[in-house]
DNA sequence: CGCGTTTGACCTGCGC
DNA sequence: GCGCAGGTCAAACGCG
């Protein structure tokens, strides 16, 4: 067992990254608010320097010359990266997490009556895949487990958030605010 | 028409 | 090297 497994209670945590530069991969500068609430090292990429768009240029070279070396597909396992795998016990398989999620694969899986799902977030640079299963004990329990970390906030945050942006941007114009500077 | 699901094929890692 | 199991791709399809 390398990978990390986390059995939560709780759904996983909401991210808000902070964006280093303009390069679109740096939206996947991971924080992990889980680590960062228990006091562990919680960003895994290098933390918000001038040199991180260096070290995103030099990752995005990598993963071109992998692909290249797999005959054009990136075909990886998973190794290492931090799963969160969590119970919950509900007569829907799709939990309304806050994300949105696309289906990508289906699979049976050996010992279990119940197949695996395996979803990926539909945020363009978001790269977090969960799978979901039933418990074969008990088919009542979902097993949800997800891998990566959101680069983002939830669709729903969002959709609650921006009338109140708008109201913010109405009521106090950025104009007005920095009128002083 | 855009987006999400389904599903069979394919790829990769791992144990023997 | 081989076979198995898990994971992913992508075309076809359905739905709003």
């Amino acid at each position: 067992m390398e990978e990390e497994n986390h059995q939560l209670q709780h759904p996983p945590p909401l991210l808000f990254p902070s964006l280093p530069c303009s390069d679109p991969l740096a939206t996947s500068l991971e924080i992990d608010w889980i680590a960062v609430l228990s006091g562990q090292e919680a960003t895994r990429d290098l933390p918000p320097t001038s040199s991180t768009c260096e070290s995103l240029e030099r990752r995005r070279d990598e993963e071109k010359s992998n692909q290249r070396k797999k005959g054009g597909r990136q075909r990886r396992k998973a190794v290492g990266r931090r799963r969160f795998e969590f119970q919950t016990r509900s007569t829907e398989d799709i939990l309304d997490d806050g994300y949105r999620w696309r289906k990508y694969g289906q699979k049976a899986v050996k010992h279990s009556l119940h197949p695996r799902s395996y979803y990926k977030c539909t945020y363009v640079t978001c790269n977090v895949k969960k799978q979901v299963q039933r418990l074969s004990k008990d088919r009542s329990i979902v097993v949800t487990t997800y891998e990566g970390i959101h680069n983002h906030p939830s669709h729903i945050l969002m959709q609650t958030l921006t009338p109140l942006l708008k109201q913010i941007h109405t009521s106090f114009p950025l104009s007005k605010l920095f009128m002083n500077y």
